[in-house]
RNA sequence: UCCCGAGUAGCUCAGUGGUAGAGCGGUCGGCUGUUAACCGAUUGGUCGUAGGUUCAAGUCCUACCUCGGGAGCCA
C-alpha cells in the first residue's frame, strides 16, 4: 500500500476504505475503549487524528506509541465524530516503527526558542520549526521561479575563492597546510605557494564579481548559494554562514536595479502568502500578530525612493535625539534606518546615491564626484535586506577606485578585463535569504530560520 | 569586540542571608469522542564553574564560561 501524506489525507473530499499514514506521534490520549493518536509527518502544520480501538490486536502495544514515536497506521479514513477535525483514521493496524523513550525532550507544551536551538536536530518536529522550514523551502523555490520566468540564468559561483575580493568582510581561510608545521619561505613566513591552490584561498563572501562576468555574457543572471563571513558578529541578524541571492543585469542602471529589487521582494511575499497560508497564519498567531498586516502593507504600496542626502536632511530635521549623530558622509546607523522605515514612512524605503567614501570600489561614480550609484532597501523590523549598485563600467574610473581603496589592479585583472572588452553598464544587488525569511515569517532571530546555524563559537550538528 | 541582563529538577520558572519549591514532562493508577484533555499518586537537584565575605550563601562580592537583548560590522 502506498503512503498517504497527512496533508493529502486532510484535504480528502470523501472517505477512503484503505489508507496508510506514516509519521511521528505528537500526543496520545487514552480512553477505556480506545486511544487517540495525533500523527504528524511534517507535510503540513496539522496532524491527523488516529483512533486505535482497544479491541485491535495491536492495542496491546499502544503504550509504545508515546510522544515522538514513529508509527505506521493502516486503516480507514472516516469523518470524525469529534469537533476539531473533519477527518480521522480508524486504525486497523498500528505498527511502532521506532520507539521514543520518556527522555524525548520535545514536550507537548511550549519550549523556548533558546532551548530548541540546543536540540536543532529535533526542532523541525515542532510546529514552529516545521513551519519555518516549509516556508524556507517554498521561498527558495519562489526565488528560482521569479528569475527563471524572467529569463535570468542561474550561475553557480565558486564557494572557494582565491581572490580576497571586495572587502565585504573577514574571510575564512581554506588550507591543507599543516598548521603546526607549515612550509616556510626563505624569509621565514608561511609559504602559501605550497598550499593546495598555490596561493591563499578562502570561502566566498559574495559571488558578485564572478556573476558580473556572466552578466557580461548571458545578460541577466543570478546566483543563489551559501556565503561565509568570519566576522565576530553576535546579533540576531548575522550568521557566519548564510545564503544570498545576487542578480546581475547587463545594460541596466541603478533605476532598473531598484525596480527589480522592489518587484522581487513583492513577488516573494506574494508567492509565500499564496502558497504557505497555513504556516503564515501560525506565525501570525504565535510569533508576530502584525505579520500579515505588515506583509500586505508592503505589497500594497510602492517603496519610498529616497536619495541619501534627503535621508540625512529628514533625520536631522526629525527633532529626534540620535545616539549617533547624523552627518553627510557618514553611514546610516541602525537607529536611523529604523526611524525611516518604521516611524517616518512606515513602509520599505530604498535609499540611493550614497557617499563614495563609505562604499566599495566597484560601485559606479556619479557625476557629482562625491556619491556612487548604490542603493539599500530597508524594511521594518529587519533593516537592510537588499544592498546593490550600478557597477563601474569605465576602465579608467575603475582603476582610480581600485587605487583609492588601496587594491592592486593585478589582483583584479579579470574583473578589469570586463571593462576592456565590450564593457557595458550593468547593475545588481544582494538579498540575504535568511533576512527575507525572517521578514516573511516574523521570526526575530536568524538562528531560527537556518537549519543549523553557524555563529561565533557555535558549530554543533 | 563593546554595553546590559540571565544561568535553580528533563522544560518553564518562584525562592532577596537561616530546612531546595511549583507547574509542565516522565512513571503508575483512574476517568472521559478526546484534542496544549482531565483527576490522584509518584519520580526528579553538585542551585553554570572556581574563588571570596559570613556563625550561616541559591541569595552578597570577584573572575571565568554559556545563553539572550542591544550596538558595531554587514546581507
Amino acid at each position: 500500500m502506498t503512503r498517504t501524506l497527512v496533508k493529502d489525507a486532510l484535504a480528502a473530499d470523501s472517505p477512503r476504505d484503505s489508507i496508510l499514514i506514516q509519521g511521528w506521534v505528537r500526543t496520545r490520549r487514552d480512553a477505556k475503549e480506545f486511544s487517540f493518536l495525533e500523527v504528524n509527518d511534517g507535510s503540513c502544520l496539522r496532524g491527523l487524528q488516529v483512533i486505535v480501538d482497544a479491541a485491535l490486536p495491536d492495542y496491546a502495544h499502544i503504550h509504545r506509541a508515546a510522544t515522538g514515536a514513529a508509527v505506521a497506521v493502516r486503516g480507514r479514513l472516516v469523518e470524525s465524530k469529534g469537533a476539531g477535525q473533519k477527518w480521522e483514521v480508524a486504525a486497523e493496524t498500528l505498527e511502532i516503527v521506532g520507539e521514543c523513550p520518556g527522555e524525548y525532550p520535545l514536550q507537548k507544551k511550549g519550549h523556548t526558542l533558546e532551548f530548541l536551538r540546543e536540540i536543532a536536530h529535533l526542532r523541525p518536529r515542532s510546529n514552529l520549526f516545521g513551519a519555518v522550514f516549509r516556508v524556507r523551502s517554498r521561498l527558495a523555490y519562489a526565488i528560482h521561479r521569479f528569475f527563471q520566468e524572467k529569463g535570468f540564468f542561474y550561475i553557480h559561483t565558486p564557494v572557494v575563492t582565491a581572490s580576497d575580493c571586495e572587502g565585504a568582510g573577514e574571510m575564512f581561510r581554506v588550507t591543507t597546510l599543516d598548521l603546526a608545521a607549515p612550509p616556510r619561505t626563505k624569509e621565514g613566513g608561511v609559504d602559501d605557494a605550497r598550499d593546495f591552490f598555490g596561493k591563499p584561498a578562502f570561502l566566498t563572501v559574495s559571488g558578485q564579481l564572478e556573476a558580473e562576468t556572466f552578466a557580461c555574457a548571458l545578460s541577466n543572471v543570478y546566483t543563489f548559494g551559501p556565503t561565509f563571513r568570519a566576522e565576530n558578529s553576535n546579533t540576531s541578524r548575522h550568521a557566519a554562514e548564510f545564503w544570498m541571492i545576487e542578480p546581475e543585469m547587463a545594460f541596466c542602471d541603478l533605476q532598473g536595479d531598484m525596480d527589480l529589487a522592489e518587484e522581487f521582494v513583492k513577488a516573494l511575499i506574494t508567492d509565500v502568502r499564496a502558497n504557505c497560508a497555513e504556516d503564515l497564519a501560525f506565525f501570525a498567531k504565535f510569533v508576530d500578530k502584525e505579520l500579515l498586516t505588515r506583509l500586505d502593507f508592503v505589497l500594497e504600496r510602492p517603496f519610498e525612493r529616497l536619495p541619501y542626502d534627503d535621508a540625512v536632511d529628514l533625520l536631522q530635521k526629525s527633532g529626534r535625539k540620535w545616539e549617533y549623530p547624523v552627518e553627510r558622509g557618514q553611514n546610516l546607523q541602525a537607529e536611523h534606518e529604523r526611524w525611516l522605515t518604521e516611524e517616518h514612512f512606515k513602509r520599505p524605503v530604498t535609499v540611493f546615491n550614497y557617499p563614495k567614501a563609505i562604499k566599495p570600489f566597484y560601485m559606479r561614480a556619479n557625476d557629482d564626484g562625491r556619491t556612487v550609484a548604490a542603493m539599500d532597501v530597508l524594511v521594518p523590523g529587519i533593516g537592510e535586506i537588499v544592498g546593490g549598485s550600478q557597477r563601474e563600467e569605465r576602465l579608467d574610473v575603475l582603476r582610480e577606485n581600485l587605487a583609492a581603496h588601496k587594491l592592486s589592479e593585478k589582483d583584479y585583472w579579470w574583473y578589469a578585463d570586463l571593462r576592456r572588452f565590450g564593457t557595458v553598464p550593468h547593475a545588481g544587488f544582494g538579498l540575504g535569504f535568511e533576512r527575507m525569511l525572517m521578514f516573511v515569517s516574523g521570526v526575530a532571530n536568524i538562528r531560527d530560520v537556518i537549519p543549523f546555524a553557524r555563529t561565533p563559537g557555535s558549530a554543533e550538528f
